[in-house]
DNA sequence: CGCGGCATCCAAAGCGCTTTGGAAATGATT
DNA sequence: AATCATTTCCAAAGCGCTTTGGATGCCGCG
């Protein structure tokens, strides 16, 4: 059931039948009526092709992921929260998402060609590094798009939201600084990564500021997974000088480390304490009521929903200047952390 | 830049540039080749509405993620991977990935619109649930589909690819019986979930071939989180006649048991055995090498690589019969499990 | 009574592609 | 040289929608 035979069998143009479903004035609030109550029965529903090859508008949102045998973006912990609050706004304002892996090499030509065949009206960008180059390109390809995260040395403005990681970190190793931990171990994330740069130097700063070397023999970085979290932790204990609290990246290293703590017969919170950045990921929660551990915390899936939201907004106006965001994660505090303990 | 922009600067008809790109023999090898690098150099792509438009097909694979407040598909920890594999598949294809993010309550309406717009050639369905109406919907809307589990009760053929999860959860809970266990905790997945059905079926098979008689007291279903898994362990073994072993149906929920068992300054694998399910989860690996948990192993990832293959051949050829495969997990080894403890 | 204004509807022209049904040119065959 | 098959190309008709630019009829008003 097209336009066409709708049409043909309400008697009327396709032309009145195209505007009393899509809701314009000039046709009779009867003739809506019927017109309403025919679609409703034939169940119609207008093709998107044709729709969108006659507005010039895809009603799609996309999402390109990178992948290689290593690692991917979509298996990283926080991108289904993330798609999972962006989806719900998207599916709120008629959009639909359009996910498109691709190999590691092939990311710079998925983006182009997502916005030449004209599947998408607008992108999210995932996981910025440094001077990410998509940024350049997605401006030129003319698109809206928006950054979740930032990308430093990109000096033109662009649309983006971030967690101010530099100042979580800070904070953070800060509190484990006045609990008279002095010895810190660092197990970030991948710093490919521009967010987990930005932790480093929070982490860095804190340590600066109270006059502490930065010590590189405990400083990690990786993809978040548990058991690196657990052999990073496990080295590290097991050194000559092992730090008496850690900071890490994500709740799912810090599961590791939390292994790595009692496999060696220590106690979590009181021998060796752990804070986390916590992405509030819903089946990964820092525990219920009270925190598992002491955390940074601020949800990617609102991240998701506000990225949404303001891209959404972009498309509607796309003369609108770049807008940006920048959240403040909120520090919880947890049985994961305690007071240094005595040196012997 | 178009088809009819490029083919008047090549002197052309349309018809030409079209069959030249597309690959039709009636086409001179030079033209071919001054048409492709005309193309090339005009970073031409065609329209992908109008091709759909023109050959009535999208090149886009539905799935389906019904969400709410207290959970939702996409933050099933075995989603993103399941998407990432076939994600890869269908770039292969040249297809792309269509997400609908919708309410609980509309999933049946997001369904009827993806297909009657015409904006999928296919899809997948996700998490089904014993006599899934997902399936009758989708065979009435005459599209091709692919289940990613089983549905219980549904008798009519229908494609699906699923774990035998009834095998793997027998033989696992075997495992332990043989290692001397006699009080086995089972903490499932919600048992909404066909898959979490056939789980606790393999797991009461086992304890019944025995003699052993079910009790309920410490069998707990649930979404599958790392904080359920701590709670429903903690209360077990905190009750009158504690188990000293589980059954976990993912490694999340696994990490939680693990944690209730240490809070009680117990050890795993020693005086509290766990078994888990292991989806093989590329940021949730079960270690690295050796195992941590004693498991039944099946990647989750391929299972997303073979649906969308076996969907993509589905499209293909409509009329070919419905498929099935049902794989075996396999049982790996790790530290997580050990005799039963003497009783005092 | 004639005219402007309004409400309601429609014919037709796209949107950018594929594909059908030839046409023209070329080469091979008799 | 005439015929026929091949090769190579093209004009034009869709695909199913939106939207422009009227047309029609009806009303009130001077």
């Amino acid at each position: 059931m097209n336009l066409r035979q709708l049409s043909e069998e309400l008697g009327l143009s396709q032309t009145t039948v195209s505007r009393a479903l899509n809701g314009y004035p000039e046709v009779n609030e009867a003739t809506r009526q019927r017109v309403q109550a025919a679609a409703e029965a034939h169940n119609y529903r207008p093709s998107q092709q044709a729709k969108s090859l006659a507005t010039g508008k895809s009603m799609q949102i996309g999402h390109v992921i990178p992948f290689s045998a290593q690692h991917d973006m979509v298996s990283n912990v926080v991108f289904s929260d993330f798609i999972g609050g962006a989806g719900e706004v998207y599916a709120q304002h008629g959009y639909d998402m359009l996910l498109s892996m691709v190999n590691f090499d092939d990311e710079e030509r998925a983006y182009r060609e997502l916005v030449r065949k004209g599947s998408v009206d607008g992108m999210i960008v995932h996981g910025p590094t440094q001077d990410d180059p998509r940024i350049a390109l997605l401006k030129e390809l003319d698109i809206p798009f928006f950054v979740h995260g930032r990308s430093t040395h990109v000096t033109t403005p662009y649309n983006y939201l971030d967690v101010n990681s530099k100042s979580a970190f800070r904070r953070a190793t800060d509190f484990l600084l006045d609990l008279g931990h002095e010895r810190i171990g660092l197990i970030n994330g991948s710093e490919r990564m521009d967010f987990a740069q930005r932790r480093r130097a929070g982490y860095e700063a804190a340590l600066t500021a109270r006059g502490i070397a930065i010590d590189t023999d405990i400083m990690r970085s990786n993809e978040m997974t548990e058991p690196y979290g657990f052999s990073a932790a496990c080295e590290m204990l097991t050194s000559e000088n092992p730090p008496t609290a850690f900071m890490a990246s994500s709740i799912v290293p810090a599961l590791g480390i939390r292994r790595a703590i009692e496999s060696q017969n220590l106690t979590v919170g009181r021998d060796v304490s752990v804070i986390c950045f916590d992405d509030a990921i819903s089946y990964m929660p820092n525990g219920e009521g009270e925190p598992i551990f002491t955390a940074a915390r601020s949800s990617v899936r609102d991240a998701g929903r506000r990225c949404a939201e303001l891209l959404i907004a972009q498309i509607a106006d796309p003369t609108a200047d770049p807008v940006s965001e920048l959240w403040d994660a909120e520090l919880v505090v947890g049985r994961s952390t305690g007071p240094a303990p005595k040196k012997d």
